[in-house]
RNA sequence: GGGCCCGUAGCUCAGCAAGGAUAGAGCGGCGGCCUUCUAAGCCGCAGGUCGGGGGUUCAAGUCCCCCCGGGCCCGCCA
């Protein structure tokens, strides 16, 4: 089936295009993307054949695009009415009759755009937090747009795996584990998440303080940790004593032996990363965010996964000790191999110049390092660890990584060692995007300074409370339940409709802000859409697409028409946020057509097409907010 | 020092992948619109040397080079 009817008249388009260029021998060819859409007159799409070819056939640009039209079927082009020339351009004239029923019809029933199942696996791996304190605005971010991109691969047809990687195996997971070891008395309270964060913050209190004291620490600051230290007393004051004699040595021992599977070890890392991430579960649960499957870092150690890669680096001859420290051989891999120095865009007569120039340590890693002296594992071992598991222990065809954009070269090493490993590094793709910036505030995890999750959904889910109260609505579950969507979907909005490469400048005012470019802005767009066609009733089968005149009625029509394509770039350039951009600017026309355009009171005719022009309206309005996580709302 | 990313209206951002037909939104400011499908809405006004300079091109916010400003990374932290 066709999902995509506006799409197809691009594609026929640019190949007869191109079919003309080769005819006439001419050495360009378009893209089906490339067509678009006359700024001057609504029905009208177009190429720029005139300019681009007028220099092979030496003729001026609307000669040249006449000469390219006389070869052109516009009758092999769907949705076509006339092939014409204009300024240069290559246009066709869409006959509405038939595109109209067919967007229409798609889009109400929710299938325009969405792609044939494919049979194919995909893997997203996404927000992997450290379970040490609770989600703040960041790792939000993450879970967000992990969350939203395996949506839309699964809309476009693949079968797709949400995994967590439990990063349970590190020195912060120890320094929480150290601490509550030394309070195992206490019984946590409220939130796990929130209540084994002020054990992680007082724990590196008292490490950083006695790291002073000793003189060990170069830029401690006795303060900041005593106020830290206060801070977690204010907030629960039996989390004090016990740990005045923690330090480095106690944490680093215990890591060691919670590695190697020690039983006592075991018991406590598994409580409090169990904790924690119970916690995490519960916040992301009431963003709609789910998983398929959790990773244990852990479990990578005690199941092999590590000594596999090992050996396999091993035999790739790349593998270096250092001591007792292993590294990949990352220097020399580059000078050698190929698909080494691809993933790190170098060519080999780059690689040579800089060998000559001496420079060569300067712009490329030189060594990798998997383990410390010690034998524990760094985040790193293990990431390699997981990367040969995601290729062996799973039937996906390709796995993204949504993980910060700092953390690109480490990512780049992953993909090198798997390319050592024997396998593609294209198997995995980095979706980096970058952190978000608290405007105003500091924050900081070690020392219980941040802004949860849990403080921005609440703080607006009482901002919705007030405002539907103040229309008169009751405090009913009913109420509470829209509350909770809204604020959800102020909050996902808010951190999705940046591009991912940029640092989101965040302010409360952002997510309390419910007006146009907002989540609820989007959500009350739908509200509308939707009861204009329960208040209607019945649903005519069918209707008069001549009926759709007015500017604004029209250019819904092709703005549904484009949805396809949106969802589609989203995906190739790993763009959730390209979808909230669309999804506000089709809520925005709609609400212009709302104001103007009266669909229950209309004439017969009139009435059914806007009927049907609101179903398509709502049908892919309501398909973007689900591709973004935000929650539909029939009542708000 | 090296690498990557960002720089568009007072503020926050689209537009750059695929160069084209008059640079767009929102917020904030000012002024209007609720007896008619929910005003979380709509309409109007004000606001831009697209960081700077070269270059390629019939055409540059978009491509290339140089420079300036900001962020991140270059740990036996994650």
């Amino acid at each position: 089936m066709i999902t995509d009817p506006l799409g197809s008249m691009k594609s026929a388009l640019a190949g007869e295009v191109n079919k003309a260029l080769s005819e006439m021998e001419v050495e360009e060819s378009f893209s089906s993307l490339q067509v678009a859409r006359s700024p001057k007159d609504t029905d009208v799409y177009g190429l720029p054949v005139g300019f681009k070819i007028a220099r092979y056939l030496k003729r001026k640009p609307e000669e040249a695009a006449l000469l390219v039209a006389e070869r052109i079927d516009a009758s092999s082009i769907p949705y076509t009415e006339e092939v014409r020339v204009e300024n240069g351009y290559l246009n066709v004239r869409i006959s509405r009759e038939v595109l109209f029923k067919d967007v229409l019809y798609l889009a109400s029933r929710e299938e325009l755009g969405r792609g044939e199942r494919k049979g194919e696996r995909l893997m997203v791996e996404h927000t992997s937090v450290n379970p040490v304190h609770p989600l703040h605005v960041g790792s939000g971010r993450n879970a967000i747009i992990g969350d939203s991109f395996a949506r839309i691969l699964d809309f476009l047809g693949w079968d797709v795996r949400r995994h967590y990687l439990v990063n349970d195996c590190n020195l912060q997971v120890a320094i929480l584990a150290a601490g509550r070891s030394k309070m195992r008395h206490l019984k946590p309270k409220g939130k796990l998440d929130h209540w084994f964060g002020l054990i992680y913050a007082m724990a590196n209190a008292v490490l950083e303080i006695n790291r002073i004291k000793r003189g060990e620490s170069e830029e401690g600051n006795l303060k900041e940790w005593e106020e830290t230290i206060e801070r977690v007393r204010a907030q629960d004051p039996e989390i004090a004593g016990g740990l005045a004699e923690l330090d480095d040595r106690y944490v680093m021992d215990l890591l060691k032996r919670y590695q190697s599977g020690d039983p006592d070890a075991r018991e406590v890392f598994r409580e409090v990363a169990e904790s924690v991430l119970r916690g995490f579960l519960q916040t992301l649960g009431r963003m709609g965010i789910a998983y398929d499957q959790f990773d244990w870092e852990s479990e990578l150690i005690w199941k092999s996964w590590v000594r596999k890669s090992l050996e396999k680096l091993e035999s790739s001859g790349y593998l270096g000790r250092d001591g007792e420290a292993i590294y990949v051989d990352l220097g020399r891999a580059i000078r050698e191999r190929e698909d080494v120095r691809r993933i790190f865009g170098l060519t080999e007569d780059e690689i040579r110049k800089l060998e000559e120039e001496g420079r060569l340590e300067e712009v490329v890693p030189v060594r990798f390092y998997l383990t410390r002296s010690d034998g524990t594992w760094l985040y790193t071992g293990t990431d390699v660890a997981y990367s040969l598991f995601k290729v062996e222990a799973t039937d996906v065809r390709r796995c993204y990584n949504v993980i910060a954009t700092e953390q690109t070269l480490e990512q780049k090493e992953v993909r090198a060692s798997l390319a050592l490993m024997g396998y593609d590094p294209d198997f995995l793709v980095h979706f980096a995007y970058e952190m978000v910036n608290l405007v105003g505030v500091r924050m900081s995890g070690r020392k219980a300074l941040y802004i949860t999750l849990d403080d921005l959904l609440n703080e607006a889910k009482a901002k919705v409370m007030k405002i539907l109260e103040e229309r008169g609505m009751s405090r009913d579950p009913e109420i509470e339940e829209i509350a909770e969507r809204v604020a959800v979907g102020a909050l996902k909005y808010a951190l999705i409709n940046v591009s991912p490469t940029k640092v989101v400048q965040f302010r409360w005012e952002r997510v309390l802000d419910f007006e146009t470019n907002s989540g609820p802005f989007v959500q009350y767009s739908y509200t509308r859409a939707h009861n204009i066609l329960k208040k209607a009733g019945e649903i005519p089968e069918s209707f008069d697409p001549s009926e759709l005149s007015s500017d604004l009625e029209v250019s819904l029509v092709y703005m549904l028409a484009e949805f396809p394509e949106k969802v589609r770039s989203a995906y190739q350039l790993l763009r959730p946020d390209l979808i909230s951009q669309y999804a506000n600017e089709l809520a925005s026309n709609f609400n212009k057509f709302y104001e103007t355009h009266p669909v229950i009171n209309a004439p017969k005719g009139t009435r059914e097409a806007r009927m049907w022009l609101v179903m398509g309206v709502r049908g892919v309005l309501g398909k973007a907010l689900d591709l973004i996580g935000v929650p539909r709302l029939e009542r708000m």
